[in-house]
DNA sequence: AATTTTTCGTACCATTCGGTTCTCAATTGA
DNA sequence: TCAATTGAGAACCGAATGGTACGAAAAATT
């Protein structure tokens, strides 16, 4: 399988591995956020040299770039895809509520890589700071999407636009992850968004 | 006055300008983060060397610290202040909300130091994250008092407990001077703002 | 004038940062 | 066997960081 397909290339075989060193960039940010962690200390958690990081992801910025595509194709892509569920609006609302403010495993990284590197925006390089941008910008499109079908099928009425409400729904969740991210404490969160999102949807029938 | 009143100490008369060094550190803490800015940077731009910085402050801890001190006493305890004016709570809200997403003057810093130093709690030193801590919870008590005298005098009815509430408009009003600070429109804050204050008070009657 | 006291600021410290140089090891092809 | 090619990684680079040592300067006291 291995012999016919490619028939090895010439020089040193290489023997770095960027599944794991990129695995240990994407923890480390996740967890300790993005501008808490040198590249340096990524080398030495990963257990790689840095000019093998160097040559396998160009500098800083391009390795931030290539974990933030990684977390966003593990974690945002799924998440974003219950939206389109079409189960209850207030339904779906408390399952993103609970995604969020659900405590991981323990000694798991808490919080969002990309709300965490938002928050960091302006420290950002180019290559991963114009790619934020591209997610928020994909992230509200998601949930106006939402937005839509909801109020189309009569399951809500809203009392502003839907592209402002899509922007306060991106508001409050991006808040709420941050402050999970933060170490508060998950109930008093997932409370406090409820409250936010009794302004566009009433008072809540659930729980 | 000055030749009776103190009969000038024995060693080199300081020449230090403590003020215009804290000045500075607040203006740049305030403008850029306080993990933004490096003590080098400070010295830079108030023009002093670094070593009177910290014969003055002691160490960078404490100037952040002393910084604080100076923005809590001419900022957050004037602000606070205006709660206790026993105005319509909506009429307080909106002058709270005005506050803080209208520009400031063109060049001064945006957002709230306070608020950015939350942000950054984790990453800040003992001295002032212990501060900043002390002055949160003033910040939250403030609140209940004014949501306290709002409730018995009639003027609202909250759906929540007065902590609760309290702690919801401490990160609701947070939240906006963050964003502020990061540089968003303050039109869409002041207008996410709003929503999220519609929860607890009923669909705005102002505006 | 000499001494004491206090402050000032240059020049330095070790450490860390993002990033690179350069030698050597490991492989293929001739 | 010996070039050619490619990857690995120790050792290095200049810049920046938080922090300090220490001699010179400026005043009062003797």
């Amino acid at each position: 399988m291995s012999d016919e397909s490619t028939p090895r290339p010439r020089g040193r075989p290489k023997t770095f591995d960027r599944a794991h060193a990129l695995d240990t960039a994407v923890d480390s940010y996740w967890r300790e956020g993005v501008d808490a962690v040198s590249l340096n200390e990524i080398c030495r958690r990963a257990g790689v040299a840095k000019p093998g990081l160097y040559r396998e992801f160009g500098d800083e910025d391009h390795l931030m770039d290539a974990a933030l595509t990684r977390y966003h194709a593990d974690v945002l892509v799924p998440l974003l895809a219950s939206l389109r569920d079409d189960r209850p609006f207030r339904e779906t609302l408390e399952f993103l509520l609970a995604a969020i403010t659900t405590p991981t495993v323990a000694g798991g990284p808490s919080g969002c890589l990309i709300a965490k590197m938002r928050a960091a925006r302006l420290r950002l390089g180019p290559v991963t700071g114009e790619h934020i941008d591209r997610i928020s910008i994909e992230m509200k499109a998601a949930y106006a999407a939402w937005l839509r079908r909801c109020a189309q099928s009569g399951d809500i009425e809203l009392s502003e636009s839907v592209e402002t409400t899509a922007s306060y729904i991106d508001a409050q969740l991006t808040m709420a992850l941050n402050r999970i991210g933060a170490g508060e404490d998950p109930t008093t969160v997932r409370t406090h968004t409820r409250m936010a999102f009794a302004a566009i949807i009433g008072p809540s029938t659930i729980g």
